[in-house]
DNA sequence: GGCGATGGCTAATGCTAGTAGCTTTAAGGC
DNA sequence: GCCTTAAAGCTACTAGCATTAGCCATCGCC
């Protein structure tokens, strides 16, 4: 009975191959513990189960995103930092499609996932800052942001567009009208 | 042993009462079963599976969704019209949030959801009659459309912003920035 | 070398979807 | 008013899933 040298993270590793490969719905204990080469039971020597590895594929895929945003964020501001963000967070789920739909949309809400959370919206706070927008002004221009990012990458990620083609001129589009929808960058 | 005098359609409705109250997650055959007083393996009288029965609840909302457009379009045009649609969509998704979980994004892709589909894309391309954009500007435009509406509507039925307060005004901005994208309104 | 913690296992429970085959109901023809 | 028959229910069963309990082998450390 050789030991297979598991730990968490190799578990949460294993869960998101599974995903990419095979989709969210076929995220099983079952399937995870195949691929990792152990009985089904034995991931609960490293996972609270389904629920909670779920939870961890979730801080894992918005950390991944994250490290996205900083790369992108480095060495640019203004509307130049936007839109790289912008880039990066397509680029990331045009990449990893199945992921996509592992990503929490509220993650402020549970204490696991907030602080990957918060290290996303703190980049796109920082890049938002040459506009000087007041408390409420920025709560709405973040939003404005998601709401087309996250409805953007949702619907390709599901293949909700019909055709393809010019995919990358809409994204540039709604990139555009939200700049328009600032106050001139100072 | 009286007969529950089931039919597709009650059975679909049951589904749907299962999605309002316990969520899209709760939808199963079993708790369907349980609401419409039937043993479980009698739905198969009615229904195809699982499966199939999430593919009718598709169409059953797609077609919710299509009526409240249509009623919004009507004798309304141009601006009016475009705003009364976006206002629809959100009023719907606000009302039956757990619902929106179990409206397809591709509906075009699948043979049983096209024909709803369609229906939407109908009211909305009628809807931008005035600006006669050509081919490819309609096709962008629907696109910036419903990224707008799917991504606001798919974050608020999950409870993705943080705070509730204020996100009419957030709706309002996204709206005017579609506008803004638009050629003046002839 | 021994000991305890750790990481694996098998066995078993209870939930799910789905299938097979039986029985009763109810509708329609005579 | 009866008799046939299709439809609509049922029970019993299989197979896959998550999860728990409890056992045993391995590894690190003293």
């Amino acid at each position: 009975m050789p030991r297979a040298g598991l730990s968490t993270q190799a578990v949460v590793q294993a869960a998101v191959d599974v995903i990419d490969e095979h989709g969210i719905d076929a995220l099983t204990l079952a399937a995870v513990a195949t691929r990792c080469g152990v009985a089904a039971p034995s991931l609960y020597k490293h996972v609270g189960g389904l629920a909670e590895l779920k939870t961890q594929v979730g801080v894992r895929v918005l950390n991944e995103l994250a490290d996205r945003f900083a790369a992108a964020a480095m060495g640019r501001s203004g509307r130049d930092a936007i839109t790289a963000l912008m880039h990066a967070y397509r680029a990331y789920v045009t990449a990893h499609p199945a992921r996509y739909a592992a990503m929490p949309v509220d993650p402020l809400h549970h204490p696991e996932l907030a602080a990957a959370g918060i290290r996303q919206l703190e980049i796109i706070q920082a890049a938002l800052r040459p506009w000087q927008l007041d408390a409420a002004a920025q709560i709405h221009t973040i939003r404005r942001l998601r709401v087309i990012a996250h409805g953007f990458a949702s619907l390709e990620s599901a293949g909700g567009f019909g055709l393809p083609t010019d995919l990358d001129e809409t994204y540039q589009q709604l990139i555009d009208a939200f700049f328009d929808s600032l106050p001139a960058h100072p």
